[in-house]
DNA sequence: GGCAAGTTGTTTGAGCGTGACCATGGTTTT
DNA sequence: AAAACCATGGTCACGCTCAAACAACTTGCC
């Protein structure tokens, strides 16, 4: 890399003069701005970033941890990320926690050496059922902002980004009961996620709330272990007047179809289905799978705007949570 | 941040004598350095990273920049690069190219900067179309190794990472021919990539050496803004005899299931069905798509060994070209 | 005309956190 | 007393920015 005493250097000036003539200060003549600058990028001169971070302990990246980055829903939120992050001028560097708990705390210690000015996270699965938040609140601890996404954790008091899960899921019922349903079943690979209890809630309160709701709540949860396919089988020769499915998790839903259309049930006429898929699973489905539409690359724009904004102001104020809207978006498997 | 500083005032001791006693010189007394450390662990020192990275002038990051992170192949790529990149010890920052040549050469000029010690790439698909190649040729001119994966550029010479696209392509068509197929179309929307190309080329030549079979070759090439289901309903309308389907992407190849299984099509006993897709359509499939592994986490393993191995012995050695075995596994959509 | 005061353009120096290297002063050994 | 050793301190450099110092002029004013 050229640096700037080699440029000094040919230029036969200091140090000092080059880097002031490279901002354009006026305390430089115009000749020698000239000079400089045409030197520079003859020698396609770049300040050296890590220079840059020493002096002003700012390193213009974003510290990402995810659970699994082989999840769509990840993967999108990830997309958003980095778009906004480019736009505003910060890097990011990635760590995937892979579900555990360990790999997580790691992570950030690695990155929290001054490598990052801030994180953006979503807890493992393991330290979500575990409720670990040590390792999070020590990076608070030495002021360094943390946003958390989706998958928080109650008793760690920071910016958070989430989707209303408890009302998307009351939406989503609500609108199975409108059709008219009489047996809706929610299925779940997410039993022990805050966002899959959530969701749980919300299709419990909606049946609550229907006075003409005659059936028990369905609740299925499929633990990692188990065959999705199996499951879902079991549970149409065991309720065989099931007649909606509200999936809370982005791939039981498809399965759903994909098995009640070999049964030959008509969905959407005697089954509605709702999901929680993002939008690339819509060409392996038909009808088109309706679903709950999570803004992914929403959430991630959002979580960094949160931490530049805190990493901006600093880390007196009160933390904020943001909510992104849900909407469900009707196609073909429901009526 | 704790700094050495910080301990050598609070010790009342040189940072020189801190820095030493850290790295259990023996220049020190024991009982300074027990107090040195115990100090340091209690405060949770840690050596700044930037501060080691200006001295050695080495980051122990890594640049990964991939056309695409929605695409499961570019995410699994991605989930090895970052197991085995922290498995040695390195960080990675992360750009997405979105398929664009700017943001491509935007991303490695940004981290140019001194910010890694080396590039993973897998070209844009602009990048290829134009045969852009002077970004890259800059980098590697500035002494920062490259290693190329999946989409490489043959003008380029730096280490690369590839499967045998041709010989997994010929395989697979090998396979429906050794079935008996008679009329083998090639689905793909990958047309303009290399990758594409060489995928045809293996279809090409297995139907070439194929002296019984009689029909021409059938190549269904799928554009950005065609509809993948459309093109597919109106393939099986011109050629209703159609028997064996090579999709040489991670999509068309499901779809084509879908609509086969819909227009009552026996799949496997009257059509055969290979993919290039990844585990992660299984279940939604069924019967199971038989596709060609293509191992994407070992090309993310192997990416990081080339270019670490690259870091350390330097850019004199001649260039290597790794090529990831892929295998065609044979689930329920062939015979 | 002479000299302080301002103007202009540049250089010097300090410091960010670290580790390699060299220096120092004190004690012990030969 | 010279040599060897010990524990610690000091200095420098990595590449950069920024405040302060400085040199060489030009003005202004009596």
């Amino acid at each position: 890399m050229v640096t700037l005493k080699q440029l000094a250097e040919k230029l036969n000036v200091s140090i000092s003069t080059v880097s002031k003539a490279l901002h354009e200060s006026d305390e430089i003549s115009k000749e020698t701005i000239e000079r400089v600058k045409a030197l520079a990028k003859h020698l396609n001169y770049q300040p050296n970033k890590v220079a840059l971070s020493l002096k002003s302990n700012k390193t213009k990246t974003l510290g990402v941890i995810i659970p699994n980055i082989l999840n769509h829903f990840f993967a999108k939120v990830l997309y958003g990320i980095e778009e906004e992050a480019t736009k505003k001028g910060y890097d990011i560097m990635i760590c995937i926690s892979n579900e555990s708990y360990v790999k997580e705390l790691q992570s950030l210690e690695v990155l929290g050496n001054g490598s990052v000015d801030g994180f953006i996270i979503s807890i493992a699965e393991e330290t979500q059922i575990k409720d670990q938040t040590q390792h999070i609140e020590s990076i608070l601890q030495q002021d360094l902002p943390v946003v958390m996404f989706d998958r928080v954790s109650d008793t760690i008091d920071c910016d958070k980004v989430i989707i209303d899960d408890f009302g998307a899921a009351y939406e989503a019922t609500k609108h199975l009961l409108q059709e008219g349903r009489k047996q809706i079943v929610l299925l779940s690979d997410i039993e022990e996620l805050s966002v899959g209890k959530l969701r749980v809630n919300g299709y419990l309160k909606a049946l609550e709330e229907t006075a003409n709701y005659k059936n028990k709540p369905i609740i299925i949860n499929i633990r990692n272990n188990d065959s999705i396919e199996d499951t879902i089988e079991a549970l149409y020769n065991k309720y065989p007047k099931i007649d909606g499915i509200l999936s809370v998790d982005n791939t039981t839903g498809v399965v759903a179809l994909h098995k009640a259309l070999k049964r030959g049930i008509d969905v959407p006429k005697s089954l509605s289905i709702i999901g929680f898929s993002d939008e690339n699973v819509l060409p392996f489905t038909e009808p088109k799978l309706s679903t709950v539409s999570q803004h992914a690359i929403d959430i991630g724009k959002a979580s960094v705007d949160l931490l530049l904004e805190r990493i901006t102001d600093g880390t007196h104020k009160a933390s904020k949570v943001k909510t992104i809207k849900t909407n469900l978006v009707l196609r073909g498997t429901t009526k």
